[in-house]
DNA sequence: CAAATACATTAAACTATTTTAATAAATGAT
DNA sequence: ATCATTTATTAAAATAGTTTAATGTATTTG
């Protein structure tokens, strides 16, 4: 469904309906399962993509083994390695399905395409990227600034129907803690 | 000097010598005696700046007064809230000069004059935002992944030249540590 | 140059968070 | 339906990092 990607450029920049439809097509449909990965540690990330159903998350394999998680993505959300992606290095990341899924993926010759033909895009991935940035910058402040326990009230307040969809070893993988920690937060919470 | 800001734009995107001038004559140099501020909590962040000589700290004072640095900008960084800044929201950041230091700043009418008559200054800030994404994100996996040593470690192997500047207070601060902690960590680096 | 302020270090007590391990309940696969 | 795997909880011991406070040294400032 492309209609839910029109959608979503249109909440950021302006464009008209010719080249939004120009834009969407060049996005190929992609189903994938629960489990699997979209992306793996080393492989170079060759898409930007789109959710249109379903759920991901992006994370950081440790050296430990620890799994840390940059972010989610359930439907409406954009899912890339920019890293990976913009300088063609291999990715640190995985990106792997929670539910099964179908994402709206670009490639990177298309995206180009796009930058140079449609002059709007510029615009629409600087207004983008700038919103995910200012967007991880809070974050950022935030997990240095409160105690697990405030990040966890916060979390699900904020994303009410994610904390649903999700276990709670992957909202601690979010948050920088352990479940066992997480679940002692729950505990103490549950007792007020 | 505005030499230093032409330079810095080439080497994110190519741009003819017109449209660069005309760009960086958009841009107004201010003097910030050390300890003095360019921004402080509250305000609207009304620019976007260009450092060309001198240090500053971008940093949030959370509810305990407890301070934590989110970036450095010595010359030829970029300093600006860019959550403010593109929100016209007052800043929950100051920006606060550790030397006696210069910038070229661009008001936000400014900017968008330059996104509207030099096409290539939307490529321009896409780019750029992009490279500070993927530094934050980086950092990010860091800070989660790694213990406060190994963090230290690395940040006086990337930055030698910053690490004689700053005081061990704003690398602490930077850290996400409290200062003592950090002179625990060099005394147990030091014993080795 | 003297006084005041900021900085770095140390110690001791304290708190947040991790680690390991065991158990029970929920979910998924055959 | 059954067996295996994943998930959530609990407890106890260990570790990373904070807090407070004291001390000496360096750096500003009048």
């Amino acid at each position: 469904m492309r209609e839910f990607l029109k959608q979503n450029i249109k909440k950021h920049i302006s464009l008209s309906d010719n080249e939004t439809d120009q834009f969407c097509n060049l996005f190929h449909q992609k189903l994938i399962k629960k489990k699997s990965f979209l992306l793996q540690q080393g492989e170079i990330c060759k898409f930007e993509g789109f959710v249109t159903k379903g759920l991901f998350r992006v994370y950081y394999n440790d050296k430990n083994g620890f799994d840390q998680i940059l972010y989610f993505a359930a439907e409406n959300w954009w899912i890339t390695d920019i890293d990976s992606f913009t300088n063609a290095s291999p990715s640190q990341l995985f990106i792997q399905a929670l539910e099964d899924s179908v994402v709206l993926l670009i490639s990177k010759d298309d995206k180009e395409f796009a930058y140079k033909n449609l002059p709007q895009i510029e615009k629409l991935f600087r207004v983008m990227t700038q919103k995910t940035h200012v967007a991880l910058q809070r974050r950022m402040i935030n997990n240095l600034s409160k105690p697990a326990e405030e990040r966890y009230m916060e979390f699900i307040e904020k994303y009410p129907q994610l904390t649903q969809r999700l276990s709670n070893i992957q909202i601690a993988a979010y948050l920088g803690i352990t479940n066992v920690f997480l679940s002692n937060i729950r505990k103490k919470i549950a007792h007020k």
